[in-house]
DNA sequence: ATTAAGTGAGTGAGTATACACTCACTTTGA
DNA sequence: TCAAAGTGAGTGTATACTCACTCACTTAAT
């Protein structure tokens, strides 16, 4: 039930490439930090040099365009969220079936949730591109439905086959798992008050396995 | 179990002030659609004025700038949102009782959610305000929270009484309300491929349900 | 009835500004 | 001493907003 796999390159974050300056790593940080605080538009080049403690042609050294800047920061989230998602669902990890409904809502979350909360800004910044530019979001799910979809689908295959998962639509419980998961993006990154985010992580697991669970009321009933 | 009461303002949407011209619907239809769809700072007053075939110094005779603009669009929606977040929780409507959990749910969702589908563009505005204007956010939350806070408290305990419903904190349940309705905006303002969102509307009550039933499973594991 | 005066929505060329981006020059450090 | 990093004044452009003007239409006066 426990999953301490947290991936190390939680907090390598935005450094990586080993080559860079203080100055390049300043701008770096005060262009994510803005673009969660005000939005891409809202930011101008010349607030991250002030934030950054830098002129403004720094800015242009190493990044040609506000977008190629952007790109930047987004490169070691994006390089890193496909395994991360596909990760425990890879060829062999498969072999060895999901014992219970608890054990499988447990490792589709526990990394996951983590990873999201060690990169609230990176990831408000894509959902602000995202949100608005189609062609980039169709790009960016095609990337990732395939890796989930078929290994996922496989493993509620065999949770059917014991009984222990809901009989549902695979495509269905996917996207009963994918709401929830938006549900606490949106408090995460909404920092709504009253919000105790650590509770409502233990809550994601508790609530996920319910939903699953199989039981009577699992018709569903038309408006 | 049925509530059709959908309010009758769905379809008045932009109208409702009388003497208002063709060529000023004209803007404001043509700004809502633009803004949901290339997002507020990415549309141009020039892009307005094009798309609704009229000149620029047209857009700004009633409108003194493009922000007024945005919240003239969504005053008839702040304006009924309110209402509809407290309806069903009225002083009157609390004196009967919710006879079972299923009606408690359905009445929260039926109307909400087909206020929200019927207003998608209008959210996604919304959305992208608050994202990152802190104070606007704050505002709009506080306008709402203690109308529906409190209210549904009542209900909650009711329904705790009668054991009709799993024995969480207050704030849990609502929480988990919310991320649940969280969800399903995404899907709807997201367009994500393979979400049929008719079959997603029933579901969202069936798994609310299956939530909230009380049972075996609800103690709250922390990690 | 006819004309003059008035009204205000609509227009689009024009303006001011903010901002992304450049480049000739300076500083740093090996 | 040289190459790379950094600088900031400068440039072109996009765009939010203005304003003097048009014109269809209404009202008033003769």
């Amino acid at each position: 039930m426990e999953r301490p796999r947290i991936r190390d390159y939680f907090q390598q974050d935005l450094s990586q490439n080993e080559t860079i300056t203080p100055k390049q790593r300043a701008i770096l940080q005060a262009s994510l930090d803005l673009f969660a605080e005000k939005g891409f538009d809202q930011t101008s080049t010349s607030d991250i040099a002030q934030r950054a403690g830098v002129a403004e042609g720094t800015v242009y050294r190493r990044y040609k365009t506000k977008a190629a800047l952007r790109d930047a920061i987004l490169a070691p989230i994006t390089a890193h969220i496909v395994p991360i998602l596909a990760s425990d669902f890879s060829e062999d990890e498969l072999r060895q079936r999901y014992p219970s409904l608890q054990a499988f809502v447990t490792a589709i979350f526990t990394d996951r949730v983590a990873f999201a909360k060690a990169n609230v800004k990176e990831l408000k910044v894509i959902f602000e591109m995202a949100a608005f530019d189609t062609e980039r979001r169709e790009q960016i799910l095609s990337q990732i439905a395939p890796k989930m979809v078929k290994p996922m689908g496989s493993v509620i295959n065999q949770l059917k086959a014991d009984h222990l998962i809901v009989d549902w639509p695979n495509d269905l419980i996917l996207q009963s798992l994918l709401s929830q998961l938006f549900g606490y993006l949106a408090q995460l990154m909404l920092e709504l008050p009253g919000t105790e985010i650590e509770r409502e992580q233990a809550y994601l697991i508790t609530v996920m396995t319910k939903i699953l669970t199989p039981g009577e009321h699992d018709q569903i009933t038309g408006q």
